[in-house]
DNA sequence: TTGTATGCGTTATCAA
DNA sequence: TTGATAACGCATACAA
């Protein structure tokens, strides 16, 4: 291995006098320079950033956690992250802790997830990583797990009552605001929701952001047109069924991801209800399979890629210890509608 | 930050002995071990890992390169990478090169990719990986971009011609192989091909598979059966409606890859066959949409989670520099037929 | 402008 | 059984 000695030994020159090149610090000579450069060259000298790291106190690493990296959130928001290091010169240290895997099979024991969380920090700690993401498997509080730390943290696809620490997540309320205005805009006025479980956050504030919607433009609010399903392909389809029975047809659904409102069309079929003929869909999250539906479905896309891209970057500030004008954050950014061809306007029926 | 100096103050012991029972090196006295033991739980040391790997000359730590994340097969590869890590006690860095949104930028400039990947291993040699994984965007040969380099590397999602390198793959002659023994299985006589890329190195192989069935079961070969596409959903639309339009119908049709699958899908559909009644299909990949279509397609799922838990496993042996027995390997695994509705015996007609 | 010397937190050799 | 001390490769205060 190549080492500052040796470069200095050849270069006739001393270990410092190489720092100062390598770090164009010091006031070097322009022929020292030069000459020290050329070693540099000839004997294909790499910096060991290790040895740095120590001296330096700073690793210029993030410790990446991913709840799970199978997940469809994941891929983007660290495609983000990456895309930002590298500008920002950060390496990434990615651990998976394949939640969805583990907990099947262990029973979902929160003490569990909390030790496993406590021993991948430590291993962090111990590997001086700056600052650490924390990229959830969906949006919720996952205070209870999260063990104390000295490293500053961010939360994305997830988020902590912790007053200290910053979040970044996407907008639900207003998402489903604008899926909700966008069916009124073609001129829906029975407007159905199947809702994901009862108990997720999402859930709750798609729901707000749809009753916004409803409200703000005059409509009637109809519960019998609230429906609550379990995010599965299985529960759009049954619960689209008993929409299809009711006497007063809505003319569009709303659905709280893509799974459920697939299932929506294909009940639809099955009833010989047209999509988007007689019945309009507009479901959640922008998933592949979506695109090659038919028809292609409307969605709502998660900011994904922004929120790994806007994570890093405020990690990046909370590590250099810029002022607080990102500290303790919670930052929602906005979702964005796809228009494909599962939307169009009521036909004369309604 | 707590350092071994201080439990060793603390402990009133030599730095030494603390580093003898943190490491169980050294015979220390049980009272004395006792004693360190309480000191580090009571200041809740962590031990310096940067410290120790530039002692050790060794870092446990991997570098995984993937030429995209946010490509299908990369999470199941990293994340069955992942697993084995933590058993293996060894750490990630990871590298999202962003090819496709790259190379979409600039034009596909090789001398470009070659840079990239210049920059990014010596990175990984400046922060003193212990090996290198490097996850393909597909199957394919990458000699010309990979520079040279003194640590272990090992290719997996694409190989090259250098015989010093490990890779592993998936094997594509097999899979296809066993796709079209399933169609003879099911009764199928008449089986048409829809070809990826012709300069695919993965078409040749399934082409191949195709072909060795055939011949097997004694089957008329006929090469009007044998389309060839681009990858996507279009070509299998387009390229199935030709198909149909032939006297000689076939019965089944081996699509290379979902995409192409489902237009093959579609197009019977739009032509008035219905999937698998009248045509039978089977896909590539796996891909999850195919779960979602109607019919669920049958397809031909990739051992992606498997090829991560042998690359890391692989290059563990590598560093440790065991016997041969991996070295200079090019190892492929199977693939495995996923079962679903879009194939059927084929009716009377034929 | 350049060089000497010290220390970052470890491990490991050697002596006690 | 324990302790003093020299590395590991680098940055930097200070001296020259």
């Amino acid at each position: 291995m190549i080492t500052m000695k040796d470069i200095a030994e050849r270069a006739k020159v001393s270990i410092a006098t190489v720092s100062y090149v390598l770090n164009e610090s010091g006031n070097v000579g322009e022929d020292t320079k030069k000459k020290v450069l050329e070693v540099i060259k000839e004997l294909n000298y790499r910096p060991n950033l290790i040895a740095k790291s120590l001296k330096m106190k700073k690793t210029n690493t993030i410790g990446v956690i991913v709840e799970d990296i199978t997940v469809f959130n994941a891929p983007n928001i660290i495609d983000g992250i990456n895309e930002n290091a590298e500008k920002l010169g950060l390496s990434i240290l990615l651990t998976n802790m394949r939640l969805e895997k583990r907990v099947s099979n262990n029973q979902n024991d929160p003490d569990l997830v909390k030790q496993i969380i406590k021993k991948i920090m430590d291993e962090l700690v111990s590997k001086k990583v700056d600052g650490i993401i924390y990229v959830g498997l969906h949006p919720r509080d996952v205070t209870e797990s999260i063990p104390e730390t000295d490293i500053p943290i961010l939360f994305t696809y997830c988020y902590t009552k912790n007053q200290e620490h910053c979040s970044i997540n996407y907008n639900d309320e207003q998402a489903a605001y604008e899926a909700t205005n966008y069916f009124v805009s073609k001129g829906h006025k029975k407007i159905a929701l199947i809702s994901g479980h009862i108990d997720s956050m999402s859930s709750h504030s798609r729901y707000s952001g749809y009753y916004k919607s409803i409200k703000k433009h005059n409509l009637l609010f109809n519960p019998t047109y609230i429906k609550t399903g379990d995010w599965r392909f299985d529960s759009g389809y049954s619960l689209t069924k008993e929409l299809l029975e009711t006497k007063d047809l809505p003319t569009a659904i709303l659905a709280m991801n893509d799974q459920m409102a697939i299932g929506a069309i294909r009940a639809c079929n099955d009833l010989g209800y047209r999509v988007p003929d007689d019945i309009s869909i507009i479901g959640f999250d922008n998933r592949e399979f979506g695109a090659y539906y038919s028809p292609k479905l409307t969605t709502m896309s998660l900011p994904l890629r922004r929120m790994g891209l806007l994570a890093i970057e405020t990690i990046n500030h909370l590590i250099s210890g810029s002022p607080t004008d990102c500290n303790k954050l919670k930052t929602t950014l906005s979702c964005e509608l796809i228009e494909r061809d599962s939307v169009c306007p009521p036909n004369g029926l309604s």
